[in-house]
DNA sequence: GTGAAAGCGCTAACAA
DNA sequence: TTGTTAGCGCTTTCAC
């Protein structure tokens, strides 16, 4: 591997002097920061990052721990991310925890270890700890999921956007919509669940709901749970976009049809969503600018540390009506 | 920040003696490593692997570069990947090169500058350059799209798919099925294009076909333009499943309808695939075991660097028959 | 403006 | 078995 001293010895300067020509240092002579280059470039000289990192004490990567890579919506999130961190000369260092605690808290330690310059985490379940990232210093952006309130987050609104979804449903006619959600430990989950209640109550409804994992395997046994009751519901709003796969899986399967046997409203405008049929009602969650706006809030937090308030973002969702809540 | 210093004092041993106590060396002595290990959890002592990395030149650390995080087949890929990582100690950076030939240099220096242990790389194009990387000594394995014949790669049969797909297009009694792909600086975009071909010329059907990039947005670009020729197709073999959902989009507003007036097939066996009506017909490419394959490739590598000549895995496409092509 | 040298935190020779 | 120490490759004082 050539090393800087190739490069010094090769330009007849001083390593110090190749090191400030190739950091553009203000103050090096440009015959001398010309040669150290040419030099550099003659050598095919890389510089090693991770002797640099040790050195300055300091990385330009930020990790991006997320939960279920094949979740559009948390592709749309690394999206904006990767976005503002490229153009602030960051780079993306994407996790994928999988649902899974212990995955997470080895990311959170590779993260710590490797001294990234800051994390952008959506916590898989409330419990997680970032205490040890931020008692190292390294800055911590919650997204998606609130962990507690001194940590600056960015989120959307769950809980208005599950009640407006169930409100439609209901004005659409449907007379017994069912949640669909995720675990309790989900804080998401449970939003959407608080969501959805408010608006059956207030249409004095019954509330019947199913929590499961939010995976497609955990949409098809949730719906397998609601339809199969003595008094199944006749609509539903589901969480994610992973457990509406596997609902239309179960509706599919007992040969029910959407529209007219029953109605669906669900979160996230997945690519697939307006293509199925009837095409997917949706509550969108902006996912992209949560990801960017995370990404800046990080970014300012590792350029200015001094703790300042913690800033939690809620941005809105949105109600894409189509064809799946019409009852015909 | 604690350091190993810190915590031999706190212990009252040297470093040397923390060092290999936290390493599980052999040979030290089980009272002095416990005090090692006591007084490293009573300080909270985290090591800094951007110093142990710098001291051992090498990490556990494997990069995936994948050119589109929100293509299930690379999601499946990474899953791959990831498993066998975990098992083995090593953990996964997933770099998003987005389909961008920028992005993926990026990623590429970064790797390189990170010292990451290897690299897994999907091209985005043929002429990516790993040059630098296996210069540098870092084993690289190339999954999906080949790159050259001197490195080590794991594939799916994509000619051998493409051809199947297409016979199977034909003997539902399509009688002009058309290629919808990738661009030709993808190479499996050309390899399904000749497997279209093979089929086609073998039936002494004409060759009709449409390249654009493998996203949704080109998929409806090729579908639009196949569909606007004077003698349109009356099936399509679709190169990827971002594809499909465009070729879906634009034929649903064409207000033509599948099974009827279109057969269809596309690559990649998508979540939403069996879900769509008619349920899509895919030919399934194994992508966990890709990545799986690959990482096991990857880590024989990192472990027995001596030079050992390219291995090249071509793992079997299977056709699964839904109702897409389904003639009715 | 330039170079010598210290030192980031750790591991591994080497010596004891 | 343990401790002392050199040194991984780089940046950044500090003295010139």
């Amino acid at each position: 591997m050539v090393t800087i001293r190739d490069v010094a010895r090769e330009a007849g300067v001083s390593v110090a002097t190749v090191s400030r020509a190739l950091n553009n240092s203000p103050n090096v002579d440009p015959g001398y920061a010309e040669r150290a280059r040419a030099a550099a470039a003659r050598l095919g000289y890389r510089p090693n990052h991770v002797a640099r990192n040790l050195r300055r004490q300091s990385t330009e990567m930020i990790a991006l721990i997320i939960s279920d890579v094949s979740n559009p919506f948390f592709t749309a999130i690394a999206r904006g991310v990767e976005d503002v961190a490229q153009r602030e000369g960051y780079s993306v260092l994407l996790c994928n925890s999988d649902e899974n605690s212990a995955k997470e808290s080895t990311y959170l330690g590779v993260a710590e270890q490797q001294r990234v310059a800051g994390v952008i985490l959506s916590p898989h379940q409330a419990g997680s700890d970032i205490a040890r990232l931020r008692s190292a210093g390294i800055p911590v952006v919650i997204v998606d999921r609130p962990l507690s309130d001194d940590v600056d987050t960015v989120l959307s609104e769950s809980r208005e956007g599950a009640r407006l979804g169930t409100r439609h449903l209901i004005d659409a006619g449907w007379g017994r919509p069912a949640c669909v959600t995720g675990p309790v430990s989900a804080t998401t989950a449970t939003l959407r669940l608080l969501g959805y209640r408010d608006a059956v109550q207030e249409a004095g409804l019954p509330e019947i709901s199913a929590q499961s994992i939010f995976q497609q395997s955990g949409g098809s046994a949730a719906t397998r749970d609601l339809l199969s009751r003595p008094d199944p519901p006749d609509a539903l709003l589901i969480a994610n976009a992973q457990m509406a796969l596997g609902a239309l899986d179960e509706i599919r399967r007992r040969g029910i049809e959407v529209g007219r046997d029953i109605g669906l409203v669900t979160f996230d405008d997945a690519p697939w969503a307006p293509l199925i049929t009837p095409p997917m009602t949706v509550i969108a969650q902006p996912a992209y600018d949560i990801g960017s706006h995370a990404a800046e809030l990080l970014l300012d937090r590792v350029r200015s540390p001094d703790a300042q308030a913690p800033q939690r973002l809620v941005l809105p969702t949105s109600l894409i009506v189509r064809g799946s809540s019409r009852r015909s």
